[in-house]
RNA sequence: GGGGGUGUAGCUCAGUUGGAUAGAGCAUCGGAUUUCUAAUCCGAGGGUCGCAGGUUCGAGUCCUGCCACCCCUGCCA
């Protein structure tokens, strides 16, 4: 049994001892692990619980429960702690011996990946929804953030064995990409040939191009305000599809989505489809939602007051709380407001295109899209795209019971307004399964900004952070950081002089760099607000990706040098080497209690991706990696073992140093983090 | 006005669903390795867990009321 399965059976034999003894039900088990390992490795607090209930002492109802949980597979002995715990000291050998089956044959991490057959629609597939850039200029480390969290999330379902589809929202039809069009044909007067010269000159940056004429629009507005009449005839133009404007909003938008699946890739995040607005638009998808909130009664027509002539979601469809001013003023606004969906103009609001997207994520729009190959990845994955008419081949996307948004923590009420459509429409099991995985933004710490040359005001210098605006062309482009971070780590690694090798060299430093940026956005919790600063970002030392990577190529180094005089050797046989009684042996006393806490961390893998699924928390899997690399680097420390004299203790060391290789391993697999050959 | 979030060491943050003695990293100071690489390890100082009540065997964690900061509250997306 492993740890996973021994907690499952503690709970379960736990529920049934008490059941047996004392007639009652305990909901809700939850286990906890002793602050030290002497006192055993799964701990119960329960009894304290029942002690109210049965009017008994909480020490003694844990002794009578004690006496009857043994004897218990897996559990050596199990002991009563301080007023009342019950805790359960593991059977160390059996659980190494088991977590060495669990880690044979390297990493059984499957990749993420939601290419599903034709025709064979998914209930246990899961969609993750992440990235979802405006397609207009390129990406800012708040992006970064959301991709990296996504992915990351995406490869924990994968790891415990759910079928992940990723998507990437396109929103290739909206203002946004409307605002840099007017750039180019009004700012700049660019004919479509010359945008179109632009995009394949490889000698400049199409995305960085448009952040720079993004901002330049914005200006624009703001000193010629009669020009803001051009953003309105642009989007109406791309919207209906056809025409010079829409083609050539077509291209800007598809180029700046290949520079974003370019530096997303650069950070090893990859997707299944690009999900289009313009298809939604196209395919009539918007009407078919717009019929079916209509035939249920979901929404409203408003005959008068202030949102006369719109459809809207009325407030007793379940929206949250965010109504208007206070009656007291004597208007007669009213205390619950409605949700627009259709202007009085007739137009669709985000929201109700959101809606129809998501009806489609759950296959409850009896309408699908096309697809089309659009990017095929080198290690083999296929990015698909919606299209009008779709190719045969494709798989099939889409048609899941559980989906999952990366959308910023800004967004939280559009997001509920999507629940309570669908709740109205009579989807409640489905919007109990519409996931908002919501995380705060990246802003810059006042030094980092005025460092870029933001000019900032007394009153910013005090803030703990400054927000980042697009419209304003203020922020840290990815590609920039990520180019930043590898000229830093390729310093950091000719310095050591490891190697001359300028190839392997630029890739260990990539590798490194990617690893320092995955680490740092993954470190934060979701809900924290990350205040940018580059001397955190860039930093190498301390709780940094480098430092987990250093640790696995720490315990490589050992293997690498043992093997070098024995060329037969392989780790994977050092199990075999030891019975059941070394290693009770070996885990026993006080001298046994550091291998054991390794063992015992490396053994935990498995609980805290669960763990960071239910919480929907990846932080949680971080954090852990750095605890376990910590632990290992103290053990390096204390163990010397290639020049370990007693060859039988030798040989556990190694054994040791393979477990925690390959638990590391996997978990830095969960975070998306390589590791170089040599560091 | 209403809804949501946050408040823990000088700074940046964790805190396993209410449990056992509040923890890391950075910064500061002091130490360690002729050895499997020091991108490392050990140690020290540093805390009114925003404030005040409450709930109970037990509260950083839950409830109430304040205070501070942030976000949202569009016929923008």
């Amino acid at each position: 049994m492993d740890y996973l399965e021994i907690q499952k059976e503690i709970r379960r034999q736990f529920a049934q001892a008490v059941r047996e003894t004392f007639a009652v039900e305990v909901a809700e088990l939850a286990l906890g692990i002793p602050p030290s390992l002497d006192l055993g490795e799964v701990s119960i607090a329960a009894c304290f619980e029942l002690a109210k209930m049965l009017r008994r002492p909480p020490r003694k109802i844990a002794e009578e429960l004690r006496a009857r949980l043994l004897p218990f597979p897996g559990v050596e002995r199990v002991s009563v702690a301080a007023g009342g715990y019950v805790n359960f000291h593991l059977d160390r050998a059996a659980l190494a011996r088991a977590l060495s089956a669990l880690r044979r044959g390297g990493s059984r991490t499957p990749q993420p990946t939601g290419a599903v057959p034709p025709g064979l629609v998914s209930p246990d597939k899961i969609l993750v929804e992440h990235t979802s850039i405006n397609p207009n200029k390129a990406a800012h480390i708040g992006h970064l953030r959301n991709a990296v969290l996504g992915d990351t999330f995406a490869r924990l379902l994968a790891a415990r064995g759910a079928r992940v589809e990723v998507q990437n929202y396109i929103d290739n039809t909206g203002v946004q990409v409307a605002d840099v069009i007017v750039g180019f044909l009004w700012l700049e007067n660019k004919t479509p040939a010359e945008v179109r010269q632009l995009i394949e000159d490889p000698s400049g940056r199409f995305d960085y191009h448009c952040w720079d004429l993004y901002a330049r629009v914005f200006q624009w507005y703001e000193s010629e305000p009669a020009a803001i009449a051009h953003r309105a005839v642009t989007l109406k133009a791309i919207e209906e599809g056809h025409g010079e404007t829409a083609e050539m909003a077509e291209r800007v938008s598809t180029a700046i989505v290949e520079r974003h699946l370019e530096t997303m890739r650069r950070v090893n995040v990859e997707y299944d489809l690009l999900a289009q607005e313009s298809e939604i638009l196209r395919l009539d998808f918007w009407a078919a939602a717009f019929k079916l909130m209509k035939n249920k009664n979901a929404i409203r027509f408003e005959e008068s007051g202030k949102n006369q002539s719109c459809w809207v979601l009325p407030a007793e469809a379940g929206l949250p709380a965010q109504a208007g001013m206070a009656a007291g003023d004597g208007a007669d606004e009213e205390g619950e407001e409605a949700k627009v969906l259709v202007r009085s103009n007739g137009t669709v609001t985000y929201v109700g295109k959101d809606i129809a997207y998501h009806l489609w994520k759950f296959g409850l729009l009896g309408k699908d899209f096309g697809y089309r190959r659009f990017h095929q990845y080198p290690r083999g994955r296929t990015a698909w795209r919606t299209t009008v008419s779709g190719d045969r081949e494709a798989p099939s996307f889409g048609g899941v019971r559980t989906a999952y948004a990366v959308i910023d923590a800004r967004q939280s009420y559009v997001q509920s307004v999507v629940a309570a459509a669908f709740r109205a429409l009579g989807f409640a099991d489905q919007a109990a399964h519409l996931h908002h995985f919501a995380y705060e933004v990246v802003g810059l710490t006042p030094a980092c900004a005025e460092e870029l040359g933001i000019e900032l005001t007394p009153e910013d210098r005090g803030r703990s952070y400054v927000e980042v605006s697009g419209r304003k062309g203020l922020g840290i482009k990815a590609d920039d950081l990520i180019d930043r971070l590898i000229e830093k780590a390729l310093e950091e690694v000719r310095a050591r002089q490891l190697t001359e090798d300028p190839a392997e060299q630029a890739e260990s430093a990539r590798i490194i760099a990617v690893g320092a940026l995955r680490y740092f956005l993954l470190k934060f919790s979701r809900r924290a607000i990350i205040a940018f600063d580059f001397k955190e970002a860039l930093a190498f030392e301390g709780e940094t990706g480098p430092y987990l990577q250093y640790t696995v190529v720490r315990a490589r180094n050992i293997f690498r040098k043992y093997q070098e005089s024995r060329p037969d050797f392989h780790a994977e046989t050092l199990d075999e080497q030891l019975s059941a009684a070394d290693l009770k042996e070996a885990f026993a006393g006080e001298a046994g209690r550091d291998f054991w806490g390794l063992v015992f961390l490396s053994s935990q893998v498995e609980s805290v991706a669960e763990q960071a699924i239910a919480s929907e928390e990846p932080a949680v899997v971080a954090k852990f990696a750095f605890r376990l690399a910590q632990a290992f680097n103290n053990f390096y420390h204390h163990h010397h073992i290639l020049s370990e004299p007693d060859p039988a203790r030798q040989v556990f060391l190694l054994y040791l140093v393979h477990l925690v290789e390959r638990s590391l391993m996997q978990t830095l697999e969960l975070l998306g983090i390589e590791v170089p050959e040599r560091m």
